[in-house]
DNA sequence: GCAAGGTC
């Protein structure tokens, strides 16, 4: 029997197209990633009984990046990145294998149909999914078609069996648009991010941020941010007078009129009016009107909707938002949150997903009534095709489901019933009076049935006192005319539910990139969220905005990506040549960089109001090798060494604090070290600043620190501190923390494992010989006289921390508790051995170096 | 270390 592969996007839909293509007579199982399943069925297909396997891919099996040489950003020119630096498609998620899970599944398959979403995305993972799958799969006979594309806009029956019963091809053309798009942001996005980071980190001190990123999404994101803040700071208020006018009701009541003219910004007119109005004594009506109105129920549920209220109404930030809405739709709770589209299906079920709310302890009457009275019919949304709007899937409660995850399902299962209950009808009355020759209108609202505002109650109309009942041709006292002086105020920073906003009506970024977008800017530390999520750009952001603008401030307009966008149609609609758009825009782009790295001078300007230069920040720690002058230490991200006579900067670890090491010096480069600690009860370890960012030896990585030095004699090397091998980490040595006495510690010089050893001991010393049982390094240790633990009177012992009896008592790991051999049954280490021959060959009690780095340790002498 | 786009 001849097999059909069919491969969905992800793996909820490979289950629910499974589910109705099969009839529910299907059996699934887990892939041999563990994230997408197979379900198979058997059935016919074009004209012959087949089997069919449904599995998923899990969104981009592929992505884009340079060749690895050239993301070495201190050795290739950020201009080469436009052409000659080649780009390779590699794995997205390394982790889920998708390329082999493909194949094993492909494996001799006749046919593939590809039911990725229809959109370009898509259609682009279709070739990916291709590429991976067609040299694994039989191969057709005679010409005989293999590759079908299914394209559906909905996931509900009708839909998935019409596609199934009218499949077309993949369409190239959008595919390559897609291609081009991800050749077109990495190689413009990574040129100008990695020239503005080292441009400006080489040169100031007080930059927050240790990469200053540039991209089509998130830099016209920031502006928008920015312009606001401009408009702000460019504010000018101006002053305005108002007329107020009070009546006096039948009741006894004063009523406060609005003065039609609304207000003027001369006070002697404004002054003209109220001489003319305030020795009124009455006010007679001019007309009165009552209009039934509508406020219109909400449309049916999409992502940025959700967003935008999750922020504005919940305070929940986008990203937030949108994590705990995945969690509400893995676990069953809501559908697929990730849609554009904001209409029912024509079979949508609305009635069973309400039936699920009907005893639910907050809104069953509502829901209730609902079904007994018929719900209404939803308004008419757009049809994105992709996926139905976010509905409550099943009920929950408080309890169940708690905090922030409550409150977001809550407010969706609200808007889901408000969206087929009926609109809220109220009565918009007005009385316009006249007063003198001034004309002051009043006006009020009564709410006739409330419609869906009684399932979303934040959204009902305020209570008012109602109007009197007046006829044209009444006269009411005035109770007094006054004039009020006001100020025009500026706009506030804008909010994340206004951005979101921006973002959609510019085409900036799709449903599921927004979040990460807004998220990008904040974590760059180019704005900042204020109460009430709004967002206020840092000196940072607008220095960078305002140097766009400068230079060339098509950078930072929200037409960057639209205006890319259109070319890319071009491609996806056939009538431009994929090579000849990507090679113009990308020509376009680099001319734009050429001129930037030409201008950049307009941006540093700038730069200099708001940060100190580097040499004039930090304060001196250490001394230069090389001039033997104090360097500064710069505290701000990313923190470094600075040395102003040289014009040397040196990186540092971060997350943690440098203090000089007792100027003790490198024997290499005579640079004095510095003492890097996480803090009082984490690990610390000297470095030298030279070695860490030019490792003197090929087995130190850059950025680490005499804990992983093989220097083989320097007394604080790895060859002479280390004791063994780590017990949690493959790669790790144990290495004695020399400045953690009277609580001595040993600490992992590559993953987080600590050891407590002693306390009260004076002098611990790593000595010469080596554990006969595990050959690890024997410590030599004195305790104090008065609190030794040592039987007798005895203060020094020499032992191995690990297999000696005494030492074993004292030793406490801390992350790795009893991963030892000695307390572990047989495991994957046992028999290894734990020394590592720290010393090199022919000192006295010295084995035989067995691994790598203690081999070029021996061979340094 | 960088973009933006999928999805987990």
């Amino acid at each position: 029997m001849k097999t059909v592969l069919m491969v969905a996007e992800k793996p909820s839909l490979a289950q629910s197209i499974a589910k109705i293509l099969s009839r529910g007579s299907m059996s699934s199982r887990k892939g041999l990633n563990g994230t997408c399943s197979v379900h198979e069925y058997s059935g016919t297909f074009s004209g012959q009984p087949v089997r069919f396997k449904m599995t998923s891919v899990c969104g981009h099996v592929m992505t884009l990046d340079f060749l690895g040489r050239y993301n070495k950003w201190d050795k290739v020119d950020p201009a080469e990145l436009f052409s000659q630096a080649p780009t390779e498609k590699k794995e997205a998620n390394p982790k889920l294998n998708m390329v082999k899970f493909l194949q094993v599944e492909g494996k001799g398959c006749d046919y593939i149909v590809l039911w990725l979403d229809c959109d370009k995305e898509g259609e682009n993972i279709c070739f990916e999914v291709l590429d991976a799958v067609l040299p694994v799969m039989s191969q057709a006979h005679g010409g005989e078609k293999t590759v079908f594309r299914a394209r559906f806009s909905s996931i509900t029956d009708t839909d998935i069996c019409n596609a199934m019963a009218r499949l077309g091809e993949p369409d190239h053309n959008e595919a390559l648009s897609v291609d081009a798009r991800q050749e077109l942001d990495l190689r413009i996005g990574c040129a100008f991010t990695r020239f503005q980071t080292k441009y400006f980190q080489g040169k100031y001190g007080n930059l927050d941020s240790s990469l200053i990123s540039f991209g089509p999404c998130q830099t016209p994101t920031l502006g928008f941010c920015v312009e606001r803040h401009d408009r702000i700071q460019s504010f000018k208020p101006e002053t305005y007078w108002v007329l107020q006018a009070k009546v006096i009701t039948d009741k006894d009541r004063s009523l406060l009129l609005d003065w039609d003219r609304v207000r003027v910004f001369d006070r002697e007119i404004a002054q003209m009016f109220l001489n003319m109005t305030k020795l009124e004594k009455e006010a007679q009506v001019e007309a009165t009107s009552r209009k039934e109105k509508a406020k219109q129920r909400p449309l049916a549920l999409n992502t940025v909707e959700m967003l935008r209220v999750a922020s504005s109404s919940l305070g929940m930030g986008p990203q937030h938002a949108m994590q705990t809405a995945e969690r509400l739709y893995t676990q069953g709770y809501i559908s697929y949150p990730r849609t554009e589209t904001t209409h029912y299906p024509e079979n949508f079920d609305l009635k069973g997903p309400l039936r699920q709310q009907a005893n639910h302890p907050y809104w069953a009457d509502t829901v209730k009534r609902l079904l007994a009275e018929g719900i209404n019919r939803p308004r008419k949304g757009h049809d994105a095709g992709d996926h139905p709007p976010i509905t409550p899937m099943r009920s929950a409660t408080e309890a169940e489901l708690g905090g922030e995850a409550w409150r977001l399902y809550e407010y969706i299962t609200r808007h889901f019933i408000a969206t087929v209950s009926h609109d809220c009808r109220y009565l918009q009355s007005s009385v316009s009076f006249r007063i003198g020759p001034e004309r002051f209108t009043c006006t009020g609202k009564t709410v006739i049935s409330p419609g869906f505002t009684e399932i979303m109650p934040w959204q009902s109309i305020p209570l008012e006192e109602s109007l009197p009942t007046c006829q044209r041709g009444d006269s009411l006292a005035v109770g007094e005319v006054k004039m009020l002086e006001k100020q025009t105020s500026p706009p506030d920073y804008l909010t994340e539910a206004e951005l979101i906003t921006l973002m959609e009506k510019h085409g900036i970024g799709t449903d599921a990139s927004i979040p990460v977008h807004i998220n990008n800017i904040c974590q760059r530390n180019y704005v900042v969220v204020e109460s009430g999520r709004r967002l206020r750009p840092t000196n940072l952001g607008i220095v960078l905005v305002h140097g766009y603008y400068k230079i060339d401030a098509e950078l930072v307009l929200p037409t960057i990506r639209s205006a890319v966008e259109k070319q890319l149609n071009l491609i996806a609609q056939g009538r431009a040549d994929y090579r000849q758009v990507l090679g113009h825009t990308l020509d376009v782009f680099k001319r734009k960089f050429h001129y930037f790295v030409d201008s950049i001078a307009g941006m540093d300007e700038l730069m200099e109001v708001s940060f100190s230069p580097l040499a004039a920040t930090g304060k001196p720690l250490s001394r230069c090798g090389k001039c033997h002058r104090f360097m500064k230490y710069i505290q701000a991200k990313p923190s470094r060494l600075h040395c102003a006579h040289c014009d040397e900067t040196y990186s540092l670890p971060q997350n943690g604090t440098i203090k000089l090491y007792k100027e003790l010096r490198c024997p290499l480069d005579d640079f004095e070290l510095a003492l890097w600690s996480s803090g009082s009860r984490g690990k610390s370890y000297p470095l030298c600043p030279y070695c860490s960012n030019h490792p003197p030896f090929r087995d130190m990585k850059k950025g680490t620190g005499c804990n992983e030095c093989t220097h083989p004699t320097c007394q604080h090397s790895l060859s002479m501190l280390g004791i063994g091998q780590c017990v949690e980490c493959e790669s790790g040595v144990l290495v004695l923390d020399p400045t953690s006495g009277p609580k001595w510690r040993v600490a992992c010089n590559r993953c987080n494992v600590v050891a407590h050893c002693f306390e009260n001991a004076h002098r611990v010393r790593v000595s010469a010989d080596t554990c006969s049982a595990c050959e690890a390094a024997l410590l030599d240790v004195d305790f104090n006289k008065a609190k030794s633990p040592l039987p007798g009177d005895s203060t020094q012992h020499t032992g191995c921390v690990f297999c000696d009896p005494i030492f074993q008592e004292l030793v406490e790991l801390k992350h790795a508790a009893s991963c030892h051999p000695m307390h572990r049954g047989p495991g994957r280490r046992q028999g290894r051995g734990r020394g590592r021959g720290r010393r090199p060959a022919g000192k006295p009690g010295a084995r035989r170096p067995k691994d790598k780095m203690s081999a070029l340790a021996a061979y340094f002498v």
